[in-house]
DNA sequence: TTGATAAATGTAAACGTTTACATTACAAAT
DNA sequence: ATTTGTAATGTAAACGTTTACATTTATCAA
């Protein structure tokens, strides 16, 4: 790859007037800045971002860290997506880490990326005491978290008002009639699962149903887990009569749990999933979910980031995007 | 962040020797790398990964670009798993790129990714005769292509086998009487569906029925192309009695058009789609399909890469993985 | 003509590493 | 006592930029 100074060599100026031309330092010459230009395209030189950002920390060579807890979760994909809208627009960069809910993998990106000297980090804290992300944060690198946020410190945060979606459909299960509601949550661990957790709850009240503790089922966030513990909720002597299922990948472990039981959705059993996908209208039959905003939170966060990446001191913010309730055919009025 | 003077201050040696321990070098003496080691440990030292990268070439800070034409189909993100599984047990960061079909934004990712010094790329090329990524072989920067080769150019390859897959599919549907049987492709320029065309041909060919054009469609890969070509589809006078789908997207998207028109699968219409998901066994009715191993191909072109890192005269290799037929319930037999 | 000022360009240090080469210390061989 | 060899460590240049500061050149007022 040719360099600087095969430019400036290139054109017969200095390398620091070709590097003033890349970077549209408005003191030099319209003539200078022509040739420069010149041998730029002849010589393909593109600079080396790798040395800008060891040089300049001041973000010249912007690269931004995405770490989420599960690229299989067509959700994240969503986030990923408007994230990486924002960052392609104003020409920054995306290094993506996937961490799959193991902590030691979180911690490894949140080291690579701070040695990668990256401007700035979205992240989905994997709990809300994340030491990792908290010392980021002391250490006043631009964090945004996304999804969940931190309890011990002031973060900017994007999430969902996830106790108001969990409460919107339960409470219209139990308008419809339902007072039996499975409930097959994350790992309470999660900020976002207990949260939910909360929003079920509070409908119940309303509706002067009982808390059943029984009907809460707290495992992991994937597709094996949906379909196990759907298989324990059809066991039940006395079955719900409804489903109230934590996140897309759990949901589709459910359905697939009562497919195989040949039980008939929603005649025999209700189900609402969080998260709204594409697929969700050509399931059988098409669902009824709890739509999150993903790719606005994605876009959003960046926004956000950008900002506080420009302006380090300003003001933590909180941002509470609004879920919506997607009414379809799984779920039915019962007796 | 501390450095290699601040370690090597605190514990009395040189930088050298600081950075020999670091890298593992037998030639300092068990006193000193313990000596070392504690400053490293009580500074918190981690070495910067832009620093390591700017001065040494040959790959010891270990970082993988990857490529992908569409985060959303979920084919791509297995691959993006794959790749990411591979990486991380082997200690690289994997930078991700997501292109959206647009050959602008490709050739920004290739620019930028060249310009981070990585180690080595994963791509799926645009199209065959993609420069950018020729160039890039050319200057002997390592690369694995995947889902696509390259036309113009000898290069390291892994995919699927798309002829032997869409003939597989078609086979299977002429055998149960099928004749009129549409083609939701995607664009022609990309290799992958012209493959598959052969396929569908040769099928049509091994049953002596004859290849009706006005029976194909390519445009986008996406959602929405799915949906308005199945809309076409169902209008066609004489309307077929299957449709092959090029991938999960389109597929989906297909399955809309069709629900939309209270159109019943498989007893009036036949669907095969390209691309099988863990959602494709709770589709109305679940979806008969052709698997893609994507999980198996990110891991193995990541594998491929570190080889070509490794020994970047070694011959290029051409890795085809087959593909699956997943029968279930969206096809039926006609007479 | 001179001196002052502004504009354009150049010089060289710095960013945090790696690494070729030089130096030191010490044991073993002469 | 001198040489030789080896192991451990240090010195300084290099990677490709940015940027504070210095220098040159041009412009213009006096």
């Amino acid at each position: 790859m040719s360099n600087l100074k095969a430019v400036a060599e290139h054109s017969k100026v200095s390398i620091a007037t070709v590097s003033r031309v890349i970077n549209n330092d408005p003191k030099v010459s319209r003539e200078t800045v022509l040739k420069v230009q010149a041998s730029i395209a002849a010589l393909e030189f593109k600079p080396n971002r790798v040395a800008q950002r060891l040089r300049s920390s001041n973000s010249k060579t912007k690269l931004l860290g995405l770490i989420i807890p599960d690229i299989q979760n067509p959700f994240f994909v969503d986030v990923v997506r408007g994230v990486e809208d924002y960052a392609y627009q104003n020409n920054f960069a995306v290094m993506i880490g996937n961490f799959g809910q193991d902590e030691k993998k979180e911690k490894l990106y949140l080291d690579i990326f701070q040695s990668e000297n990256i401007d700035g980090l979205i992240v989905a804290p994997i709990h809300g005491k994340d030491k990792g992300i908290e010392n980021l944060v002391k250490k006043n690198i631009p964090v945004v978290c996304i999804d969940r946020g931190l309890t011990e410190i002031d973060v900017d945060v994007v999430k969902v008002d996830n106790e108001l979606g969990a409460f919107n459909a339960i409470d219209h299960l139990l308008n419809m009639g339902h007072k039996r509601i499975a409930f097959i949550s994350g790992n309470f661990k999660i900020p976002t699962y207990i949260e939910r957790m909360s929003g079920y709850k509070k409908a119940l009240e309303k509706h002067g149903v009982a808390f059943d503790e029984s009907l809460v089922f707290a495992r992991n966030t994937d597709y094996k887990s949906g379909f196990e513990i759907a298989q324990k909720i059809l066991e039940l002597e006395e079955r719900p009569t409804a489903i109230f299922s934590g996140n897309n990948l759990l949901t589709l472990g459910a359905l697939e749990a009562i497919h195989a039981e040949n039980i008939k959705i929603p005649e025999e059993i209700s189900i609402i999933g969080f998260d709204d996908m594409p697929w969700s209208i050509s399931l059988n039959p098409p669902l009824t979910a709890v739509r999150q905003p993903g790719f606005d939170m994605g876009r959003k966060a960046a926004e956000m980031l950008y900002e506080r990446i420009a302006n380090p001191g300003k003001k933590k913010e909180n941002v509470i995007l609004k879920t919506e309730l997607m009414l379809r055919k799984s779920t039915t009025r019962i007796e």
